[in-house]
DNA sequence: AAAATATATCTCGACGTCGAGATACTTGCC
DNA sequence: GGCAAGTATCTCGACGTCGAGATATATTTT
């Protein structure tokens, strides 16, 4: 099945025949395809009351396991925003009563977000729905495919995730 | 090499030992390989003097091949963002003159919007230094593994590039 | 040909993100 | 111990996006 990827790439060479834009056949997928998801999980999440970013933050808090804190430093790593972001969205969790905010006390500059009982029940409903979105999405590949794409996608995002930056 | 995903995915497999967690291995790394992405897409771009948002429309416009214009229903597609967005996006490359409105002759409802020289050159200028960029990144897989990655992708994307909705 | 429906674009207020700087505490070094 | 450099988090103004509704024109129906 053609996608949009596939006339784009046609009009560069049609445009550009000077350029080698075979890059493009991957990463611009890659961008395209994360929006349509973006999309997708929003209306998923929607049933459950929930955006996007806060099933981010609550799911990542309910991985970390009992008891469901961790420092915002960390939460920044997980979810890829930047600290005023995390800020933000701290208050506004707190705000709902879906995390609290406790401090640090083996160090006096941090914090720890800790998850209440009741954004552990949104963590764990919404995740379920999640999953099965995604089965859905992903049901035109075989188990094999699924598992053949996860290995190439790591190792473009392997070098991303273990620089220090 | 792990990633954060493999990270995640352990984690998941520890606290809720119950569900199969398998379609985060593939739909986790593409959202967050989109999102490294965008960062270094970001920091490609401002060598020229582009916002990523700048570059989306001037190449579809570039593509579209002379005489460089396309209507903002046709950008909307292409770029994946909503009519309101579209707008403010045209009004802004129009303050810069790299883009110029023109009635549609054939549509009295719509507008095309057409590419300045001095936008294409600007199109023309950054896609090449985006190129650069991205086959750094896929210098991590051979010619063959970057044809099955998009080849893989290409069958998730073409669901949504294919409906009406 | 009038009415109803559909389509293309724009308007605008609400919202979330960014990112540089501020603050407060900690760690390493002399 | 005291000072310099490093680190964790928060503050806050600027900015881009969303999305529901408004407007104008096209197309279809009766």
């Amino acid at each position: 099945m053609e996608d949009e990827v596939d006339r784009l790439v046609a009009a560069w060479r049609r445009e550009r025949p000077d350029l080698d834009v075979e890059p493009l056949e991957v990463l611009s997928r890659v961008s395209r395809l994360a929006r349509h998801l973006d999309r997708a999980r929003r209306l998923a999440f929607a049933e459950v009351g929930l955006e996007p970013w806060e099933f981010d933050v609550l799911t990542a808090l309910r991985r970390a396991g009992a008891p469901y804190q961790l420092s915002p430093g960390a939460l920044l790593t997980q979810t890829l925003v930047t600290s005023g972001t995390m800020t933000n969205r701290i208050d506004r969790l707190a705000k709902k009563e879906l995390v609290e905010r406790l401090p640090d006390p083996s160090d006096r500059r941090g914090v720890l977000v800790r998850l209440t009982a009741n954004g552990r029940d949104k963590a764990d409903e919404s995740l379920a729905g999640l999953l099965t979105q995604e089965r859905a999405i992903l049901a035109e590949l075989s188990r094999a495919q699924r598992h053949e794409l996860a290995g190439l996608l790591r190792r473009l995002t392997g070098p991303f995730d273990n620089v220090p930056s």
